[in-house]
DNA sequence: CTATCCGATGTATTCGTTTACATTAGGATC
DNA sequence: GATCCTAATGTAAACGAATACATCGGATAG
């Protein structure tokens, strides 16, 4: 029976040593190599040793010293998740999913944030490579070079997410951001719409954005239209500051009868706005996001948006970092399809 | 110049050995022992040395290895952050400011999700445990009885979230879960209700939802009311399987005349049901949430719920965590108040 | 002037695995 | 029956930092 003596629940002061190998080993008759390969090897060993030595490991309940593993075999059976923030729902999903990949594959996964600030996307990152992590995500295509002087310095596999590297430098999974608002620009010009306004995320750092910013102009630029910067405002993804953002958009004269979104928060922070203003949508004004959120599918009216593959994204970006992990090649970058979802902000222009 | 081979962008099968304490202390010309402390004890080494030493760190880019430290000191400065799903918003609001409370005391944080399945949270943990992991936050109060067995052979502190222990036998950082929705059937019950419907998650290892639920029937009690079991119904925390579930009270007869959700998105899931069936909110029926998210804030008409304080949970539970491992005391339990934020989705019954 | 102490540093062991290399026994080959 | 191979296991040396202990001046106390 184990003794442990606690001076407090949820706190221990001492504690019965963890078993090791070396027990494990006393236990079973055999030496703590054959320890070790039972558990990275079994096929290398003896059936009958084998089934002696997992009795000792449940029998005394041993759990491997992660860190005099990854001491010893240089890899830690960690990967590092770098993204900006968690509390954006999308980031969470895409984190969620990756999770998921990794648990199965036996890897735990190591969350840092950096609240779109480059400079400490590097340092997190640092932290991370000091943690011993073998492998990395990262949201976006666009990084502070530091970063990469960093990751090809120890060697780190990564992999960017949640865009397509242009270039083709990097390893990506993602989808076009561009195309998206793209897309949903055409459709408001075909509905009759020749005025815009653009509620973003600060550029700065953040290829999402940038793209999503783009991909609206040039969609204008195709059809001889051109977004007046007096039509758009940046600021920080959080619903109350968008309809602030919003209220200054309402009071342009004239007022744009169409306002592009680059995420759902802006689009919806715009709706606020306008219920507030009194401003009908989509009768005296039409509004559109990006990611397809509840948040934005539960609006009245309900909000037209695309569908960003963001949990695809997660999987697959697990599933690169993995075979990058093993030696795999993997494919150097992937593009998953988005999907255009119409509903009821949007509507032709009053006239 | 370091020279770096890559066979593809992303991967990098020869690099440059890592530079080590030991290079760090030829080139300053010290020990590797006074390296060690010019990092951990800089206090300790002359002011002049420690100079020498910085220089060489930022001229080697050393990055100490954290498997070599977590093996010789048994700290890892690894925390476990072990929740439901980061799918759910709120939980990912706590895991932020639990991250970034973390990260400013240079602990890294790993996630690990166990989707609501108490077995799998064991599982999920021994992995942390095995990854060296040195303290864990745990969301909820109620565990199967192995985890804690587990953390105890192991010696590793943990601080329970999002509840209040009621035995006070585990450090908690939370709110009362029942008495949040005790207040806001009261409240119901004091417009008028006396019928009443439940939109829950499962309940089983759950004690949100358990609590969430036993507070609302503590307040019908209490008004010599009781919920009918036929007007309640447990299903995912979806929006889309929380209408579906919906559906099914509105069919009741006679039909509830307040709904109240374990959580925002129950209560909007709710709404949405209503929309599609033609039911009014507040007049034809009213309804409420838990946890005050944007997702209800901005629906029409905006949802009553109560604002639980996620972000405060998530950063005491940081401090909480850290006093343990650093040998302080800690408070054994903290409990943090909520507020209920009184909307449009609520009104008296139609008489 | 000597004994004592203290601050700064070095020496050498240790943490718990993995793994290169050595060893052994038995079977196949000629 | 000697030789070679292979499968199964053992032996021992890493991995890179932290730290107990030793050392060495120089300051302080008596």
């Amino acid at each position: 029976m184990d003794k442990i003596i606690g001076d407090a629940p949820g706190r221990f002061v001492d504690v019965p040593p963890r078993s090791s190998a070396k027990d494990v080993a006393r236990l079973a008759g055999v030496s703590t190599a054959t320890v070790s390969r039972a558990l990275n090897l079994p096929q290398q060993v003896d059936p009958e040793t084998l089934e002696r030595v997992r009795h000792a490991i449940d029998k005394l309940r041993y759990v491997p010293h992660g860190a005099a593993r990854a001491l010893r075999s240089r890899r830690s059976q960690m990967v590092g998740a770098v993204v900006p923030s968690v509390d954006y729902a999308l980031y969470a999903r895409t984190t969620s999913a990756l999770q998921a990949v990794l648990d199965a594959a036996g890897y735990a996964m190591v969350l840092a944030e950096h609240h779109y600030d480059l400079a400490q996307e590097v340092r997190v990152t640092e932290q991370l490579v000091s943690h011993g992590v073998d492998a990395f995500v990262f949201v976006g295509v666009y990084h502070d070079p530091a970063l990469f002087a960093l990751l090809a310095s120890h060697g780190k596999p990564y992999v960017l997410t949640w865009g397509v590297d242009p270039m083709r430098r990097h390893p990506t999974v993602g989808f076009d951001n561009r195309a998206a608002t793209f897309a949903l620009t055409r459709y408001l010009i075909e509905l009759g719409h020749r005025h815009f306004g653009l509620l973003s995320a600060p550029v700065a750092g953040n290829d999402r954005s940038t793209e999503r910013g783009a991909g609206m102009r040039a969609a204008l630029a195709q059809a001889g239209l051109e977004l007046d910067e007096a039509d758009a405002r940046y600021g920080p993804i959080d619903l109350r500051a968008a309809a602030n953002l919003m209220h200054e958009i309402l009071a342009r004269r004239p007022r744009p009868t169409a306002v592009v979104g680059t995420n759902d928060i802006f689009a919806v922070g715009g709706m606020l706005a306008c219920r507030e203003a009194g401003v009908r949508i989509p009768g005296d004004l039409s509004i559109t996001g990006v990611d397809n959120t509840d948040l934005g599918a539960t609006q009245t009216p309900p909000l037209t948006s695309i569908r960003t593959p963001v949990v695809e994204v997660g999987r697959a970006a697990g599933e690169e970092v993995i075979a990058r992990l093993e030696g795999r090649p993997g494919e150097s970058s992937r593009t998953l399809p988005f999907e255009i979802v119409i509903r009821g902000s949007t509507a032709p222009p009053r006239r």
